[in-house]
DNA sequence: ACAGCCATGTAACTCGTTACATGATTAC
DNA sequence: GTAATCATGTAACGAGTTACATGGCTGT
């Protein structure tokens, strides 16, 4: 029963849950908006891929829209589907969260850098952060008015006001490390 | 030249430059203590063929300890290791971070599952959480008397520290989405 | 004596990436 | 007419994991 998937596949067939059939591509964009900033972007080729294990096992009926020209195939989640999904949410052993922080790392080698290349380094970085969450805001703002208790969008809107806290943390605490460092020298 | 090497491998190198001599025992608990913070803790076996890759590149020196029964090898950055890790950390082009966060990505799904399921969900996290800001708590305390301007565990301490910092608004974070979620119901 | 830690590796596997290949539709 | 976007895939590859295999040393 249990042939285990990836979390990946999981957390596709969970944006499949909000009540809409789509295509790869729509999907990838929609992973890209969500998924990105707490799990993985998928390559587009993985996402076609796991669609298609998907399908392959069930999970996700297929629908292909032939008319003129262009071939498409919308998928939607099936019920077995949700079946999977809602197992594997109660039973999976909750995991702890994995960071890759290049910056993180390339601070800890700060001896081996002179100190404006590592001031250079976290402002860089402050700047990304910047350009991030304003495209998080974006995303948490298309969510307004589906997002109270019992609407569609509660739990996404939760979690992308928790990214945004998130990200604020993180600029703040850039700014106490570039501070520190210009005071120590 | 400039064969390129996954960052982990960097990143292993990296922790050669506190200048010992490690086995690759020593290295995986080392990474373990820091890495597996904010970048990964990789699995023993890519220690050690991390380890015979850097060696065969010459990035790092080897030494046989044959006294007796147990033989052992110790590693040592070499200095051609020192200035690829240099030319590395002054050329990479800087990553954004990669976060993947189960909580986040049930969450985002607590639509399928039941109010108290989601509950205990973050509840589980908040423990997991103290868990980890205890261990990096011991970490961060093993580096004092060595973590001003100019000593050898500077950086190290800076990266702690900011972890701590993440930590604590990550506990923050979550005691808010817990509160919200009984006041909401 | 036995458990737990120190120590080193090999083999099989899979996840996920990049590069490649193809072509229709839309907007300027 | 041409660039951007929509749309779907295949192939080759590499990073990193788990499982397996081996054995010495240390504390109780």
């Amino acid at each position: 029963m249990s042939q285990d998937l990836p979390v990946t596949s999981y957390a596709l067939l969970g944006l499949l849950t909000f009540g809409d059939e789509l295509t790869g591509y729509e999907l990838k964009q929609r992973a890209d908006r969500t998924l990105g900033f707490y799990w993985v972007a998928p390559a587009m080729s993985q996402v076609y891929s796991e669609l298609s294990r998907l399908h392959r096992l069930g999970l996700v009926d297929a629908s292909d829209d032939r008319t003129e020209g262009r071939s498409t195939r919308r998928y939607q989640i099936s019920a077995e589907g949700r079946k999977r999904l809602r197992a594997w949410l109660a039973d999976q052993p909750l995991e702890f969260p994995v960071l890759k922080h290049p910056v993180a790392l390339r601070l800890l080698l700060g001896h081996l850098a002179d100190p404006e290349q590592t001031r250079a380094l976290l402002d860089e970085h402050r700047e990304a952060l910047t350009r991030r969450i304003a495209d998080l805001q974006a995303v948490r703002e298309s969510l307004r008015g589906r997002d109270e208790a019992g609407q569609p969008f509660r739990y996404p809107a939760m979690v992308a006001d928790w990214g945004l806290e998130y990200f604020a943390s993180e600029h703040t605490i850039i700014e106490k490390l570039l501070t520190r460092l210009e005071e120590e020298g």
